[in-house]
RNA sequence: GGGCGCGUAGCUCAGUGGUAGAGCACACCCUUCACACGGGUGGGGUCGUAGGUUCAAUCCCUACCGCGCCCA
């Protein structure tokens, strides 16, 4: 047992406390028998440093998860780091560059082995970041979505999908992203609206007949077009229909086609159709009997002009950027007056979110998984309630999107991630297979096989995250004791990403939910609402913030910010508050320190005959129920403040004063040991959101049979509510505010003790008066109390049927004390009649609840009788 | 265009069909023997607007205004 510093400072005990559970082995103690309770961390990418999302979003887990291995369960936190395929890739490459290496030039096995390398490197960062957030996970069984375990899993995923006609191979428009050079998902493409423009063309008939007017936003694809279509009831273009047209520049020949996609109001009703490099136009294409295979293509992999397949663009145009060729088109264009004019539009863009660069629509054959029919099962456990969505509002979204899937394109041009367990025989036959050897055999001894080169999208390999970490396929049995998982907690900015395709796998692999919950919550903004963003500079970094207010004043405030899935506005001043809270509760054990207060004996509530310690007692018994039923409601934000108010509010503010008298006197003994409990319970309580600070004071003040860590958490024992020590506190507290208020709006000196006369006092009263003398006295700063009459100026104070009076003959201002009255009469009357008038219809008493009217007839009296002492007051005022 | 959410005290946000709450900020007072990262007291809101349902609406319904997000 150490003295306790003045002031809490946390970083002395962070690290710690942290390492002692860590090396204690404290995360996940052996409770083989023990009910599970397992949560698995979203992955962060293993290069990537803790932002503030993190420290939300890992917090919530933290008090999860310590709330569970306090009850006493198997609390599993599986922890572990993505991959992060692109992301990756691109630091990676970036730093070779600054070295003026290039990943074209090493090849494919040297760049992995820098990127392995590089993970050994700086892939630490995040976890050890995690670690001074106090996250308690389980770094016995780390994991990592590129471990040859995970791996294996991975291939297995893919290879059954393929063999149950789940995931194809296709060729089909994908988004592709020319600076990265890989396709991505429709998720990853960001559509903005930009400024751009339409420029309205004149394609001449092949017959030089005339000209038929189309209008484009992207004219350098008229060198791929390959129809014009117009609506089939369009009768201006109905004869049309079926003949040609001479294409400028290229001079290809193409057929006007009716197709509905044709909008007859925009622009001139005829559009012009590149099904190679749009997808409204792929569509018509197919519609129109063009195969994918044929279909023309006039951009390489960096969005570079490519000869398509007749060979008909001019020379001069192939290797021209896109937008460089578009110039260069348009000029022609204008050359041969084939230009009508130019409009000025805002136009929907496709941007790659994370190269910023435009979208485009490409040609290629990627693998796809059939989502739609994967999505079903997914569909149906939160309908059926199986996953339980938190908060609710999110269901929609989630049927909204999966009943609208699209194929998932999987495959993705790049060099880090799981390679595609997919091998082509010469033919371009395909095999697929867990290993080489067994798509060996599948084609045939001696048959040349070379290895697909694409790899696998990482939300691929983390949507297995929930069974995989858990060693999957192997039935082992964490697999078998913690699927599905109790709750996943993420931000809804991953809802599709991620946590829709976990229960697209989870479902089909394990035949289960991956979890029974699915929690969302929402962003953390800057203090004025803005999203954080490196570009905008408005970030804050939670390392820094740790080292200024501690790690516990974080997350806190990340509870108690938290409300259901509503974004939040981090302002720094919250976090300053939360501070203040951790250092208020380390004087208050302070104070129990220096005053024979220390570790309790027992869980159970102690018996106690003092009001002042029964009450404390039912009041702790009150936050256990409340807060237990918050967290089953995953209400952080309730959660918190719950605790802080009856920390603060009730245990500060009330109990520790009100036991200063007692602890002197024959109510010592007993004083102590309540105070000692009720503090145990604080610091359990308030474990899972400040572990640090309650594992200091937990061992401070005393011995302890096991650190606060594995603690028990308190059992709500309702036989612990006095029914009376309540009320009576409860009274003894708006007395002491009653004068303190009079006091302090009278100017009377604060350090001036009054003497105080009651009138009209009942017996319980004064024998109230009696049990709590002593604090009244010194709360309130009262010499004396009295029961006779006072005479002369007085300040008045009505608590229920008594008066108390402070008589301040010369002292104050009469016409003070007559306003303050007149002021608390006038309340008490505009109360009491407005109750009058509710309970003088009719309709109330008649129809309303029984219950509602018999408050309203206990209030106005109430208030009647207060209004009636107001009046007698000022009336003896004079 | 479809969907979701928000609009409550100066700020950030809880909340409930029956007399409106917290934290911070603000004002005044207090170096009282745990704590000035503290203690005490106080001021401040026609709960976005307009209708409707109800004995009763900040809360339920409808429309509108303003703001944000997602999807197409």
């Amino acid at each position: 047992m150490t003295e306790l510093a003045k002031t809490f400072d946390p970083a002395a005990i962070e690290s710690r406390w942290y390492a002692h559970w860590e090396e204690a082995g404290l995360f996940r103690p052996e409770r083989e028998a023990a009910e599970p309770f397992t949560i698995v961390i979203p992955p962060p990418n293993v290069t990537g440093s803790l932002h503030i999302g993190h420290a939300l979003d890992n917090t919530l887990q933290d008090i999860l998860i310590r709330h569970a291995r306090l009850q006493g369960k198997d609390a599993l936190w599986v922890v572990g780091t993505d991959h992060a395929g692109i992301a990756t890739q691109m630091v990676v490459e970036r730093n070779l560059e600054s070295q003026g290496l290039r990943r074209a030039d090493m090849g494919r096995e040297a760049f992995v082995e820098h990127v392995w390398e590089w993970k050994a490197q700086s892939g630490g960062a995040i976890t050890r970041q995690l670690r001074r957030l106090g996250a308690s996970c389980d770094w016995s069984n780390e994991r990592f979505t590129m471990d040859p375990g995970f791996s294996a899993a991975v291939l297995k995923v893919f290879v059954q999908l393929y063999r149950e006609g789940l995931l194809y191979r296709d060729k089909r428009l994908v988004n592709w992203d020319p600076k990265f050079g890989t396709a991505i998902s429709d998720l990853e493409v960001e559509t903005k609206e930009i400024q751009g423009k339409f420029w309205h063309l004149r394609y001449p008939l092949e017959d030089g007949s005339g000209f038929i007017h189309v209008a484009t936003t992207r004219p350098e694809t008229m060198l791929a077009d390959m129809a014009v279509a117009v609506h089939p009831e369009d009768e201006r273009y109905k004869a049309l229909v079926g003949r040609n047209v001479r294409l400028p520049i290229t001079g290809r020949l193409i057929p006007i086609i009716a197709d509905e996609h044709a909008d007859p109001e925009l622009g001139s009703g005829a559009v012009k159709i590149t099904p190679g490099h749009d997808f409204n136009d792929f569509e018509v294409g197919r519609r129109a009997g063009i195969k994918a295979a044929d279909m023309l293509n006039m951009l390489d992999a960096q969005a570079r002009i490519a000869q398509t397949s007749d060979g008909l663009i001019p020379a001069d145009l192939v290797g021209l950027d896109r937008f460089e060729a578009r110039n260069r088109v348009v000029e022609r264009l204008e050359a041969d007056e084939l230009l009508e004019r130019i409009e000025d539009r805002t136009i929907q863009t496709p941007y790659g979110d994370r190269s910023g660069v435009v979208i485009e629509p490409w040609l290629t054959d990627q693998w796809y998984v059939d989502a739609a029919t994967l999505a079903q099962p997914a569909i149906e456990a939160v309908r059926s309630g199986k996953i339980k969505v938190v908060p609710k509002t999110w269901e929609k979204t989630w049927f909204n999107w999966l009943e609208n899937i699209q194929p998932w394109c999987v495959s993705r041009q790049l060099w880090w991630g799981h390679q595609i367990p997919a091998w082509y025989d010469p033919n371009g036959k395909v095999y697929v297979a867990e290993t080489e050897a067994e798509a060996q055999a599948e084609a045939g001894e001696g048959v040349p096989l070379c290895r697909e080169t694409d790899v696998l999208d990482t939300w691929f390999s983390s949507a297995l995250w929930p069974f995989g970490t858990l060693g999957w396929p192997e039935q082992t049995s964490d697999l078998r004791r913690h699927y599905p998982n109790d709750v996943l907690i993420s931000g809804f900015d991953i809802i599709f990403f991620w946590d829709a395709r976990m229960a697209m796998q989870g479902l089909h692999f394990m035949g289960e939910v991956p979890w029974k919950t699915l929690y969302l919550h929402g962003l953390v903004r800057d203090a004025k609402g803005q999203k954080m963003s490196k570009s905008k500079g408005n970030t804050v970094d939670p390392l820094g913030l740790i080292d200024t207010y501690g790690a516990d004043a974080l997350r806190f405030t990340m509870a108690a910010m938290e409300s259901q899935g509503r974004d939040i506005k981090l302002d720094e001043k919250r976090i300053e508050g939360y501070r203040n809270f951790a250092t208020k509760l380390w004087n208050a054990a302070r104070f129990c320190q220096t005053n024979g207060i220390g570790a309790s004996a027992s869980l159970e509530p102690p018996a106690a005959d003092h009001p002042v310690n029964r009450w404390i007692v039912g009041e702790t018994v009150k936050t256990i129920q409340s807060l237990d039923l918050a967290l089953a409601e995953l209400r952080f934000d309730e959660s918190a403040n719950t605790l802080y108010h009856f920390v603060w509010g009730s245990f500060c503010d009330w109990y520790l004063e009100l036991i200063k008298p007692l602890l002197a006197g024959a109510e010592g003994q007993e004083t102590r040991i309540v105070a000692g409990w009720v503090l145990d319970q604080i610091l359990v309580m308030l474990h899972p959101f400040m572990p640090f600070i309650t594992e200091e004071l937990w061992h401070a003040l005393g011995e302890r049979p096991t650190p606060l860590i594995v603690a028990k958490w308190p059992m709500p024992d309702a036989r612990a509510l006095d029914p009376e020590a309540g009320p009576e506190i409860d009274w003894l507290i708006r007395v002491v505010n009653g004068i303190r208020g009079a006091r302090s709006e009278l100017n009377v000196p604060p350090r001036a003790k009054l003497a105080l006369h009651v009138r009209d006092a009942s017996e319980m009263t004064l024998a109230r008066l009696g049990r709590h003398d002593a604090a009244l006295k010194r709360l309130a700063r009262i010499e004396t109390v009295r029961t006779d009459a006072a005479s002369g100026g007085a300040a008045q104070v009505v608590v229920d049927e008594a008066t108390f009076v402070l008589p301040l003959e010369g002292v104050i201002d009469i016409e003070a004390e007559r306003g303050r009255l007149a002021k608390a009469l006038q309340a008490a009357e505009k109360e009491r009649d407005s109750l009058a008038g509710r309970l003088d219809n009719p309709s109330f008493v008649e129809r309303a609840k029984p219950e509602a009217v018999e408050k309203a007839r206990a209030d106005h009296a109430e208030k009647a009788s207060d209004a009636d002492k107001y009046r007698a007051a000022l009336a003896r005022l004079g």
